[in-house]
DNA sequence: GGCCAGGACTCAA
DNA sequence: TTGAGTCATGGC
């Protein structure tokens, strides 16, 4: 007898967008998707929650298939991980300004800018997604998941919660060694749990401060260096005009796009990302997601 | 087998 | 503050 809620789609929206991102060819743990959903366990009200979201008529439907928790904190939960509450309208109009760019609004007309609601957990990934090819990287999330997440069973399917930093910041650099972790991502891993688990930082904290500040404070955490900072800001703590300098993503995309060099100059992306101010974040989005066209046919 | 991958750190100058 | 070297391992 699980529960269940409704939400309302706001405009250039679409469900199949989404949950396409969520289901590219990559081997993730934390959420699986069938062809119509998407289900997800997630920390709510301090309790394990499993969710699934399908698409209902014009509306989102969201069962609650594992826990109790708030309405408003699975509402909220939901609001901000499909980003609902952001009106796209002005990033699709700057779009259709540049002939190499409108068919993003076409093609992946309604995807949304899919978050990392949890901090802890948008910092691991990215650590453990530096420098390693994205085949590696979710091989190595899932050895961390599922050894020391949280394990939900829901209809004998297996759900996982991403590990607490605790939990994490107890381990010792060799029991990630052990999982073919490189030595250092295992210290920035554990260092960042660390952090979290004694409230040194928090997603709260940094929503305080302004954009800069909470820039310098993620770069001065170790093993967080531009990049990171910028993919946290974007995904998680949901800052619009985040660019990921360095990312190979990015260049790979406008290389295709733009026939820009592999390793285009800072100021030449500058000068490309220049008129998406308020939409940059989203544009990196969408230049990613032309990395996966050729797999959806 | 060599180059690259959704980088970051260290150290020298 | 800038640049080269180092780390580290699977994919292709």
């Amino acid at each position: 007898m699980a529960d269940y809620f409704y939400l309302s789609q706001p405009p250039q929206f679409s469900f199949s967008e989404c949950r396409w991102f969520l289901d590219r060819k990559y081997d993730e743990c934390l959420h699986q998707t069938t062809a119509t959903t998407v289900t997800k366990a997630v920390l709510l009200d301090g309790q394990p929650t499993v969710l699934t979201i399908s698409e209902k008529a014009t509306q989102l439907l969201v069962q609650v298939v594992h826990g109790q928790p708030s309405e408003e904190a699975i509402l909220t939960f939901i609001r901000e991980w499909f980003d609902l509450d952001t009106d796209i309208f002005a990033f699709y109009e700057q779009l259709q300004q540049d002939a190499d760019l409108s068919f993003l609004a076409t093609d992946y007309y309604g995807l949304r800018l899919m978050g990392i609601p949890d901090l802890f957990e948008a910092l691991c990934w990215c650590v453990i997604g530096q420098q390693i090819n994205l085949t590696f990287a979710y091989a190595l999330k899932r050895r961390l998941v599922e050894r020391w997440g949280e394990k939900l069973t829901v209809e004998h399917r297996a759900y996982y919660l991403f590990p607490s930093p605790e939990r994490l910041a107890a381990l010792s650099v060799e029991e990630l060694r052990a999982l073919q972790f490189s030595t250092r991502k295992a210290e920035y891993i554990i260092g960042i749990a660390q952090l979290f688990s004694t409230n040194s930082i928090s997603k709260e904290q940094l929503q305080q401060l302004p954009e800069a500040e909470i820039f310098n404070r993620l770069t001065a955490i170790r093993g967080v260096g531009e990049w990171t900072a910028q993919y946290v800001m974007m995904k998680s703590l949901r800052l619009p005009n985040s660019v990921p300098y360095g990312d190979v993503g990015l260049y790979n995309a406008l290389h295709h796009i733009k026939q820009f060099e592999k390793r285009p100059t800072r100021q030449k992306l500058d000068e490309f990302f220049q008129p998406f101010e308020g939409w940059k974040s989203y544009l990196t989005l969408y230049l990613w997601r032309t990395l996966a066209q050729a797999i959806k046919e």
